[in-house]
DNA sequence: GTTGCCGGGCC
DNA sequence: GGCCCGGCAAC
């Protein structure tokens, strides 16, 4: 469990901060699955099967073993902390028709990935100029960065506001249509517009439902260790929510432009899609996909 | 200051 | 081919 951190092959240069940070010190990685499953009774495959010949972007190891313990992990709150909002929440968020109504994916933290952007067929129709062809947008079962690494949620008084939720904000064309709302520091609805994403470990944990109590989340999302005194302060990795509606997928490119940085091929920009290294954090590098790791455009969120 | 990624280097 | 970083533009 061990040989994931600091590569094992960097002859070239170790990171002095960032491989050093969590290499050897891994002490937030390791998760105790205490009683993970206790309930097989999700039907629900990890990823649906629409995606899931979507490729390989990383093998399927620590993946799998990646969300048993997310799931483990959450689920012991869960029951330690019945009471917490946190229950509505994800109760909420699981629910089948809460929020989107008709339409509901089952989401995954990579249903990101393939929302309708028109291309994602046997060819892609409009393609930029750009001569990468991308290794493919792959996908797969990834770690839900979200949730992952938050083993211990050590907070007294509960009282954290830097929810940084999913990112995995869902976005049909038409279900969310103006009621994303989010704003208020402890915005109630984001949790609705965010919508589930629910991974394996959400839906797992689908406590009954009850109501649909949408509160602030005192959640401990953290992918970080052990800060987080008492107040939060930077903005690392406390993205909330954001997200705007996305321009329908038109693909009428341009044509003649002498463009070419990442403008996105159909009119989406950069900060639209985040990748991996935004999702998982520095912190967790070995989670990207390989071409992050790489400097290179993202395989797997790749629009 | 950060993130995403092209271009280019090394092996 | 894999691997990595400089450096740029977009945030
Ligand atoms: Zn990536």
């Amino acid at each position: 469990m061990n040989d994931i951190l600091s590569n094992p092959k960097k002859p070239r240069h170790s990171f002095d901060d960032d491989g050093g940070t969590f290499s050897e010190s891994d002490h937030e990685e390791e998760f105790y699955y205490t009683e993970i499953e206790e309930d097989d009774k999700s039907p629900t495959p990890p990823s649906p099967p629409t995606l899931s010949h979507r490729d390989m972007a990383r093998p399927p190891h620590e993946d799998p073993e990646f969300q048993r313990q997310i799931v483990g992990s959450f689920r012991q709150h869960n029951k330690g902390l019945l009471a917490l909002s946190q229950n509505g929440n994800g109760n909420i968020r699981n629910s089948p028709n809460i929020n989107a109504g008709p339409i509901n994916i089952p989401t995954s933290p990579m249903s990101h990935q393939k929302y309708s952007w028109s291309q994602q067929g046997p060819a892609s129709p409009s393609k930029l100029p750009r001569h990468s062809p991308r290794p493919s947008t792959s996908s797969a079962p990834y770690p839900s960065p979200t949730y992952m690494h938050q083993h211990h949620y050590n907070s007294p008084n509960g009282h954290h506001q830097s929810i940084q939720h999913s990112h995995l904000h869902q976005q049909h064309p038409q279900s969310v249509t103006s009621n994303s709302v989010h704003h208020s520091p402890t915005s109630t609805q984001s949790s609705i517009a965010t919508l589930s994403h629910s991974a394996p470990a959400a839906s797992t944990l689908s406590l009954a439902g009850h109501t649909p109590t949408m509160h602030l989340a005192p959640h401990h999302p953290q992918p970080h260790h052990h800060t987080v005194p008492t107040q939060s302060h930077h903005h690392q990795q406390i993205h909330q929510p954001h997200h705007h509606q996305q321009p329908p997928q038109q693909q009428v490119v341009g044509s003649s432009s002498g463009q070419h940085h990442q403008q996105s091929p159909k009119g989406r920009t950069r900060g639209e899609n985040k990748k991996c290294r935004k999702v998982y954090g520095m912190d967790h590098r070995d989670q990207w996909c390989t071409q992050c790791k790489w400097k290179k455009a993202c395989s797997r969120f790749g629009d």
